[in-house]
DNA sequence: AAATTTAATGCAACTAAATTGCATTAGCAA
DNA sequence: TTGCTAATGCAATTTAGTTGCATTAAATTT
């Protein structure tokens, strides 16, 4: 299983994912790539990519599945818990380099957190 | 606005709520009012039932929205950041009474929260 | 308690995200 | 260059959520 040909559409999608850190939503990749592949074909090369630990997913605040590229250190940071920030002004996400604290709550296993933190990000916000 | 006429359908939804605190989703609640009233009226329900500061909403770690009375205490619940807990096992998701702790991000105004956690809870973890 | 007003509902149609089945195409190894 | 099959395109489908409009039923007034 895993990522076993390089093919065209599947470099593109990299690149994306490559040449910046920002997190993006799967509609808007499907948007950005529609002149180049179909829905389908974004969809699945994210379920591959994803397996690969190359990049991971999570719900943004209006519920619509984003993708970001794993930090190059971890290459499971499907598995840690690191908060998304969602700027109100100009809909960028990005992946936050920290680490949010989960109490421990008696009587609760607790073995995942998704964060997802919304305001005004730096390049808005003079 | 708001809540305007104590209607059949209101009340029930509302009983709901009010017989467990435990939060329910959307899908979950229309299938449950199936027999009693349209999907259409239950998510006008839950609009109004929210506008009211009566419950709060949120997104499950599947994306999907649910709901869940908001405590006695504070009837503006929708504006804190208490987290929700899914349990892996039962499906079932509870509010957690608790504040989380969201560190000073430097050039980041953060204004709110959302965090899902997810493991296994009191009831499946003998 | 009948008449009136309009919030609330039901229903069908619609939108948008995500998935599936299947025929076709294109990596890649032999 | 050939053969295998992963990957793709496309159309159809599923599901969450929304909208417009005619009808119904709370609540208010007479």
């Amino acid at each position: 299983m895993g990522i076993i040909r390089k093919t065209k559409s599947l470099k593109r999608v990299l690149d994306t994912f490559q040449k910046s850190d920002a997190a993006i939503s799967v509609v808007q990749l499907i948007d950005n790539m529609k002149h180049h592949m179909n829905k389908t074909t974004v969809y699945r090369i994210l379920d591959r990519l994803k397996q690969e630990g190359i990049v991971h997913s999570f719900h943004g605040k209006d519920g619509l599945k984003w993708y970001a590229k794993c930090s190059d250190h971890s290459s499971h940071q499907n598995t840690d818990t690191h908060p998304h920030f969602h700027c109100n002004h100009c809909g960028a996400v990005e992946c936050l380099p920290i680490d949010i604290q989960i109490p421990d709550i008696p009587n609760l296993q607790i073995s995942s957190a998704e964060v997802i933190l919304a305001g005004i990000c730096s390049k808005c916000n003079p």
